[in-house]
DNA sequence: CAATAAGCGAGACGGTACGTCCAGTCTTGGC
DNA sequence: GCCAAGACTGGACGTACCGTCTCGCTTATTG
């Protein structure tokens, strides 16, 4: 029989939410325990395992209720003033410290190195050849090369771990041709 | 008193990582246990924790010796071909069963879901403002918005991420000159 | 917090005291482990750690409920003949499979050569006195010198292992006595 | 091939059995480990399993060159002072610091709880029945009752521990044979 | 307005893996 | 070729949590 949510305790609910954001906080993903949570809580670990399957849903609804939220961007007229705001506010979000803290931790456990080194190689090369291009004139010189490989990279990194959408051939190149343009002097 | 490299057993050495990339291939970083890699090595469990104090260096020296290795980019002389080239060859390592299967589970245990609540509000937004601008002429037409959107959130994410600089609003703007530079008619 | 004893489950107190009477029967003190014996019993080990502190504790209880119980002996009016029943009866138990196979490898693990070791030369010294003293009419030819010694050295030896009571000068010297007035013509 | 005892160390030998000694006085047998002894000794593990199997033989061995020494009794002419001289050493080297806290420990590794707990019935229904005897005047009034059941337990408890000889009915009705004759009026 | 069924706190249970310790073997370099 | 040193395989230790399973105890419909 699934559980019949009517009857469901807010009070428990809620605490439990609370418990398991602040212990998250504390000891990130991997040290947090079902157990710790049940007991900050004042909870019975039946009450956790009727509601959440694991770990990932209930920090999920945890976050859905209690994360951070930006303001909405209101349109001011002018598109590069719009976006800007618009990145910033993610970046506001992504540096509250609520979530700094915690969701990189909780996000990316295991050790940043091991993506540094799979990426740096590639990253390299590219700097270099946009280098190149460069002082061949290919390129404007008044661009930051470093931040133009992150433009490429950045995508494609994110398409991959994300899957926001299958990471296909046809993508690279629409996203090489977009930034090319502009770079190009 | 610190483990004598010298005398260390290579041949130990070299089954444990064998085992560890064998299995984490296998389970997923979460269900790969040490206990598990010593068997699978025919190696007593002292060993691995005399040489690698827990699972994650353990796995980053896997991936070091065993990981995957793009073939260098030769240039061809037209810049958008050898960047294409570039990504493309990140996109075949990323996408490399040894390491598709290992390192996103790998790098990104906690539910993508997470992330995805996260980032899509942005992501909307952002879509959202640039069919506008579609729209009133300020972005072409030809433009995938959806593939413009990842160019502008991707590499603000990725540096977020992998911390590979300190995420300003500079930052942020020097990304959306940029990428306008590419979208303008 | 201790455990609630109410909670406790039989079941399971019952199958830990069987499978460690029958696990230290199979393989002595020494090698019984207590993993082994939460297998037998199919049990967690932190069942029986929660329950008890270790292997000995553990045990004890084990003889308490299953270990040997000889039989009351009713008195026959003459003394001769209920103490020898009764000897005969702790004889019984000492002999008793459960008892004699495991108890004697419980109770004194270490090498039994280390006791000769240290109890030969006295009791060879006291054999020697003793045989001389009958030959010299001190003490009847028809008393077993060897059983003789025993009688000197067991009480001593006991109560220094067992701690039954202080051993003092004072008890030594109402043993010889004693004894003596046995052996006397 | 066995190992060539003319080449054998004696200084290594010697601070072997000296550790040993010193080690299983401050942490009983049960916490001695082959490893700190070798430590405590400066000498490799190899060496002390080169030349005895396990920990019981070392310890013997430490014991016999370490252990205490008695002096030898020498007759004074009256028998009953020999004899009490000869238990007194006895007692003397039971009672000695480097006896009494190690080889009590060694050699009765187990909980004493459960010696008692399998003597002690016997012993009360022993003691009962001497008073009994006392009262109908078959014992005599000024024997200690608690020594005297001491006297015919100890010898069997001994002999069955020690295994110095069959543990047989006739050894039984021996001692209660001679034990009786010294309490009898 | 009981009664009765659900959710609840608590916590014991069978398990799995942890990270440590030591046994006993093997290897290396020095004497 | 014995020795000190110490890395090795193996296996038990005692602990921490897992997810499941009762227990009594609210608590809130529902007959």
């Amino acid at each position: 029989m699934p559980p019949d949510a009517a009857r469901r305790s807010d009070r428990s609910r809620r605490a439990i939410l609370v418990a398991a954001m602040e212990l998250v906080e504390a000891l990130g993903y991997s040290k947090l325990t079902i157990e710790a949570v049940a007991a900050r809580a004042g909870v019975g670990k039946q009450t956790i395992y009727r509601w959440w399957p694991s770990k990932g849903p209930l920090l999920f609804d945890a976050f859905v209720e209690l994360g951070p939220v930006g303001p909405d961007v209101l349109p001011s007229g002018d598109l590069a003033t719009d976006l800007k705001r618009e990145l910033r506010v993610a970046v506001a979000e992504l540096a509250e410290r609520r979530f700094d803290q915690v969701c990189r931790v909780l996000v990316h456990e295991a050790r940043t190195d091991l993506v540094t080194l799979l990426l740096m190689p590639r990253r390299v090369e590219l700097e270099e050849r946009l280098l190149a291009a460069q002082r061949s004139g290919e390129v404007r010189v008044d661009v930051d090369v470093s931040a133009a490989a992150e433009l490429l990279l950045g995508p494609v990194y994110q398409r991959w771990l994300l899957r926001t959408a299958p990471l296909t051939g046809d993508f690279v190149d629409a996203v090489v041709d977009l930034v090319l343009r502009a770079l190009r002097g």
